[in-house]
DNA sequence: ACTTATTTGTCCGTATGTATA
DNA sequence: CTATACATACGGACAAATAAG
């Protein structure tokens, strides 16, 4: 049985990811609480959890707020993201079972069939999936939950790439040849197209600039 | 204004590191707030954000206990531990300034004068001022908060690999030959150069199960 | 299997510090 | 600058769940 605390950090997490907390904002602890049905102490322990994974921050007496991620500190985070991805893609290369496989190129094919989903977000699920199959085949516990918990702080940045015109198809044209990379045992190549489909997110300035402004006007 | 909480993780947190509580003992609330002379509450907040760290295991109902870290596991992590440290180098190779360079060759000089010092632990204070200077080259103030995250958690193992016969002298020489690549913008081979120096520690399994037995009997 | 005892998880009251008029 | 209002940090109490006998 899971901890009531564990829930609502998932609960207001999912918030933040999906935008309905914006950066900035501040978060009211007796308004989470009674919006939950819950009194402060567990909504204060989500929050602390919520603060050392990064997602937010917590000023001494003065409340807390959804961290505000600097353009700059952004690009530093994807880039620490791509080499994790890469690594867990060159263990991948040489690690995973046939089973793995299977895994994999399910989620793979799960991603083609959304390609064209009239919401975008459902690619943008169901590539998650992908890629925690190649965390998963890394067979490095530790490092699955390093990259987990960087992609879960990048989330909502991921998402909203995804939204520029034409990046969904480039993305699954990436994710092939990494498929293959993978599955033929070509360790340093996996690493490398994994790497650079990451970095494209973070190379674009621009692009990530403009969804920052983005993120923090809409609230749905 | 520092919270309470805060200064209370700060202080179990050295415990922990520094045997004071062994791996796997539990960690009794009660216990600890009245031996800190506060209530239950910011001991509570102090063992959530351990164990967001992965420094304690909070087990639902059933309290929290110091981590045990396997060797598997410790294995995992001095894998991961290896590729970060060759982020930073490969980056530090490709950015660091002439300032940089000379306080990376200033803090490689203080480790050869602390080769044949009588306590074997003044090569591993300055060995650590080392790397520090190769994250800091980085100019990645993300990745240089992650290297030190993970190099905290894994100091005390580190510290007893130097323990073993020769390996001062060797860790010198692999720390030469890295200073040579960064300084000469060789990036790929610092990387390379600096992972396998990581790994040596990594790799000799025995030792490190060795080691572990006798981390946890010795409390000082 | 039942009872007891200890410990955790949660609620609520209070005081202190911050922001605002 | 003072005072007021309000949100947070902490303490204490209660209930529920686990472990022990």
């Amino acid at each position: 049985m899971k901890k009531r605390s564990e829930l609502l950090r998932e609960a207001i997490e999912e918030m933040i990811a999906v935008g309905k907390l914006a950066p900035g904002q501040h978060l009211d602890e007796t308004e989470l609480a009674t919006q939950f049905g819950v009194s402060r102490t567990p909504i204060r322990e989500a929050l602390i959890q919520l603060a050392s994974m990064g997602i937010i921050v917590m000023r001494p007496r003065r409340g807390a707020i959804v961290a505000e991620i600097s353009p700059q500190k952004l690009i530093e985070m994807f880039e620490v993201m791509s080499e994790i991805e890469a690594m867990c893609a060159r263990l991948a290369a040489r690690r995973m079972s046939p089973a793995d496989h299977a895994a994999l190129l399910a989620a793979h094919h799960a991603c083609e069939e959304a390609r064209n989903a009239p919401d975008p977000d459902e690619y943008f699920y169901r590539g998650e999936t992908f890629h925690q199959c190649i965390y998963a085949g890394s067979h490095n516990a530790f490092l699955i939950e390093q990259a987990r918990t960087l992609h879960r702080r990048l989330r909502p940045y991921r998402r909203l790439q995804l939204r520029v015109h034409g990046r969904i198809d480039k993305s699954f044209s990436e994710h092939d040849a990494v498929v293959q990379a993978i599955i033929e045992g070509r360790s340093d190549a996996a690493g490398e197209l994994l790497r650079d489909h990451i970095m494209i997110q973070g190379h674009r300035f621009t692009d990530l600039i403009a969804s920052l402004s983005r993120i923090s006007n809409q609230a749905a």
